[in-house]
DNA sequence: TGGTAAATTTAGCCTTGACTAAAATAAAGT
DNA sequence: ACTTTATTTTAGTCAAGGCTAAATTTACCA
């Protein structure tokens, strides 16, 4: 059994790899930031992992997934976007707060608690932020939307996924009334980096910052 | 935050003391055993606790649990508990399986969690094996049953409690038919610690070893 | 091209919770 | 009461996985 410190740091190192914000390459202090530890204890690991096989290690340069590893990484996010669609569907969870509770539980379930889960599911290949969910065989289908942001002012869209890295941020998207599958509207777009201007749902038209479209991806409609 | 390994030898003490077999103290190798560590490690742990005022040390002769240590031990049970009744109850899992899974979700879950799975259940006061689950302040309501090896013959009885420690035994009981609230009826007590037969919801009579017998807790009805 | 700043690695230390081997204590029998 | 045996504790190690401080490498800029 490999630990939690293991798993979690194949599967951040994942998402770095295959993030939307695409990094050139995985730094060490990339990876340390994520991980919240030091970048001297994140060299530590890279080395043991190394070691493993688990991963290339260019000192100095980066690293990046070896098969091994990506079959490793890919279970912990499997397990991590079921555990997260299960306490939304199953148990009422809210969108903010499934991300800390899948944390902890993904590395504590069994192979028939995976199996359970996916079953009552009904076998989804969506996470509950609109992640992919990697399939039993490691096999997952990364898809590129556009971000909210970079909408054209008139442009319909629909919302496809959300960044799930800022608690926080969810609660407010949630509270505005965006969900996935939401249909939006850009009525407006400030000058100089400033406010969009949102018809969510043909309710009553809301601003939003550019940070806030930063993170939320959608697919232009119409 | 308490570590797993802490909230381990708590909850473990916590059966010692208050189990069917009672012991007159909690000795060192006694919970050394059930932790499946040796008695050295086990007298390091102890000493910490001590340390931590969350139990009572008498070194050489055993140890008690103080209240604080009482209370974490109790917070720990009633998660596996819980834990073990949704398994069973939500995602179907077998009697004999649902211990091993609660052993690593207890201390991976929040009190969100916690909460929720409570209220799904209909807030349970006895768990899958037919334990008493502490309430959400600590009041436990212990009872104490015979068991079926001890019962007459002729006498029926309700089982009203497994011992969740074997989890092969388990399966074998299950495989027999007996679940909680079946009703037994002893036919036979074979002489010189034989094994009973018994008759199952009059079903066809079953011959059952006295070890298991041991480890099955009834009311006697009729 | 050399010098400095930023990133990275190395070295050494800490805590947790195991372990083994040796020492100390308690219990039991003669 | 003394000796033997079983239990318990002490002493010293080890592996994981953090940390800080110091050394090194890379990158960038004048």
């Amino acid at each position: 059994m490999l630990s939690q410190s293991i798993e979690d740091y194949l599967k951040t190192i994942y998402k770095l790899q295959h993030g939307s914000d695409a990094p050139t390459q995985v730094t060490t202090s990339l990876l340390a930031e994520r991980m919240g530890v030091t970048a001297a204890s994140a060299t530590n690991m890279i080395k043991k992992l190394a070691e493993m096989n688990l991963l290339e290690y260019a000192p100095y340069k980066g690293v990046a997934l070896r098969e091994a590893g990506e079959k490793i990484a890919l279970e912990t996010i499997r397990h991590h976007r079921l555990i997260e669609l299960y306490l939304s569907e199953a148990l009422g969870y809210s969108w903010d707060a499934v991300d800390a509770e899948a944390e902890r539980l993904e590395h504590a379930i069994s192979e028939e608690f995976e199996e359970r889960i996916d079953r009552m599911l009904g076998y989804p290949t969506i996470g509950a932020h609109g992640e992919p969910i990697p399939d039993k065989n490691g096999q997952i289908e990364e898809q590129t939307y556009a971000r909210l942001s970079d909408i054209e002012r008139g442009q319909r869209a629909v919302v496809k996924r959300v960044s799930d890295r800022h608690a926080a941020m969810l609660r407010y998207m949630n509270d505005m009334g965006l969900r996935l599958g939401t249909v939006v509207k850009v009525c407006e777009k400030a000058p100089f980096k400033g406010p969009l201007t949102l018809l969510i749902e043909a309710e009553q038209p809301q601003t939003l910052g550019l940070e806030v479209a930063h993170h939320i991806f959608v697919d232009p409609v119409g």
